[in-house]
DNA sequence: AATGAATGAGTGTTCATTCAT
DNA sequence: GATGAATGAACACTCATTCAT
């Protein structure tokens, strides 16, 4: 079997069955049945299962973190670039859930130990909302603050999907999901001025 | 060494160690050297480790969701309704950040696993906003899809104070968290009129 | 609670226990329920679960002995001796199944722990068979031998009972066993002299 | 290590351990010891510890089984028959008695437990008693009486062997069992028309 | 004398990792 | 390079025994 193959086939059965149980919940012998691989081989491409998942996790992480900042390079006015940024999780969310499952679940334990060969999603959509503030195009806010809202909108209602409190695609939903993080950006502005 | 000693002392270690390793990071062994208690003596109080991990999750859940119905109880006005139940989720966090990861963190595995002696923080949230609705006191929003956004922007917030993007206490931001939320949930009824 | 209550109480069930599950199949914690006796009051009378275990067994295999040699001091003549001898067998048998279940598979265990306070049933068996030969009683056999036979045609019967392979109370197979005994002995006997 | 050295080698561990100091007074840590094999390679060929008792005690059990019935099809008459079964169980004996015994004092435990992939010994003695009582080979009894009269003297011969009553091999004292058995049965029958 | 919670050694079992074939 | 059996260090859990009250 070509290494090509198997790392494909080991890749996608380990993404679904992370995004199901968990990575402590999945042992290296159900992903090398699932991948129909044996578990001697899965080691050649992998020094460990930590390995495995941390990478599986950077690799999907740092390609959205690509694709946003792919993104905010092509559209440099603010309300299209958010429009266009959950867009996108909507359709990343839409097209393969299992990746985006396991994205939200296992950044608690993966996150910390992931070296950065790219910006993060989180950094991307900071920095898009520092250079809109800079260039005057939203009223001030924090960064930070406002990029932890962006993302809270979107992905609690992506954790809600998953839970089945909330049916159907979620592409539909990208336009008021977007409506909604610029209003509460908005709003985010407008106190910060009443605090000072 | 008394009963009601031992477990306070267990329960207090394992949210600890759950909050920062996760529950399948921790050992037996870890939570009785951290409570100093023998791992025996765990057993007379919990039934496994999943029963403890799961008594943990549920008592710290509901107990949220039993003080957000409280308040709810307590305030008939939406916007103050809202505002005090952030300010509660933000007290929440400052007092006892390891429960509040806990339950951040242990909800994809342990939600799923519990039996339900009351409403949810979610169910309470939920609620709230349906009634709100239906009294005209806020324009016309899906519950589930703007509690999502609520919950999103508080707990997201709580996330990145977690892992050190944000400083400080967070009750401070409960006046900003709210107006967000309030300007979202706005935007998302405003979509909504636009859509039909 | 008086120290005899207890004694009786625990003795009872761990009779009751021992034969339903096997001694390495019932714990101390099990035997205490069953008695309505705490764990540790079971201590003050006996110094371990082995000693327990022991010390029923014996007090059961040496009363049953010491009623043998009761039987055999009162009957001289061999063939009514052993009737009388199978009949209490059977009698015990019916009268309290699980103390004799618990004897049968005890043994293999607590049989070579335990010391000799007086004759075992095999003992009393043998010496009567022994001195039916001296006494010119019965054609000559070898006593091990016939007692083995003897024993072996009782015990079986009573374990085809327990497994549920023979209906109703045993007593009234005792006339049977007994001429089956007999002849099983002679049948030894005339072999014997074949050979020689 | 070839995974048959592994097989074999629990197995003979196994059964001389289990005969020694019965099931529960083995662990798998005595077991992999004896075997000179790790722990973990027994759970690949055995799923527990329970399976692995279950599974030896049902190969002797069934094989035992298998070689009488073997015996009955190549002999129809009853008296040889049972000379030869009894003839078959002293060999079983002196060629390896710690099988013997660990049938012996494992049935207790593990019979009710087993699945029935052919006949037991106790079916296959049964089932000669009933085929020779209807072809009038012998005066009627009834079977299971009679097979629990022979197996009782046969295996108790056996237990006398096992602890030490009784010297030698036990093939030699086959014709003397086997003579016994014969006259047993054959007063069985005489009690029973005299009931009638 | 009695209680029952605490102890801690020991159990069966799992599983990431290694390595002979 | 691929395989899958073997390894051995965990792990969750049990239970005979002790001991403060």
């Amino acid at each position: 079997m070509r290494a090509t193959a198997v790392k494909e086939r080991v890749e996608h059965a380990a993404v679904e069955l992370f995004a199901a149980r968990g990575v402590d919940g999945v042992s290296i012998a159900d992903i090398a049945a699932a991948a129909e691989v044996s578990q001697g081989a899965l080691y050649r491409h992998y020094r460990s299962k930590d390995e495995l998942a941390a990478r599986l996790f950077a690799e999907a992480y740092f390609r959205t973190g690509a694709e946003l900042a792919a993104i905010r390079a092509a559209e440099p006015r603010f309300v299209p670039l958010i429009g266009a940024m959950i867009g996108h999780f909507c359709a990343l969310y839409d097209r393969d859930p299992a990746r985006f499952r396991f994205m939200l679940i296992a950044q608690h334990d993966l996150l910390p130990r992931v070296t950065d060969p790219g910006p993060t999603p989180v950094e991307v959509i900071e920095a898009a909302i520092a250079r809109a503030v800079a260039a005057g195009e939203i009223a001030p806010v924090d960064a930070t603050e406002a990029s932890a809202v962006i993302l809270g909108i979107v992905l609690q209602t992506a954790l809600f999907h998953i839970y089945g409190r909330l049916p159907g695609p979620l592409s539909p939903r990208a336009p008021a999901l977007t409506q909604a993080s610029l209003a509460a950006v908005t709003a985010l502005a407008r106190e910060r001025l009443a605090d000072e």
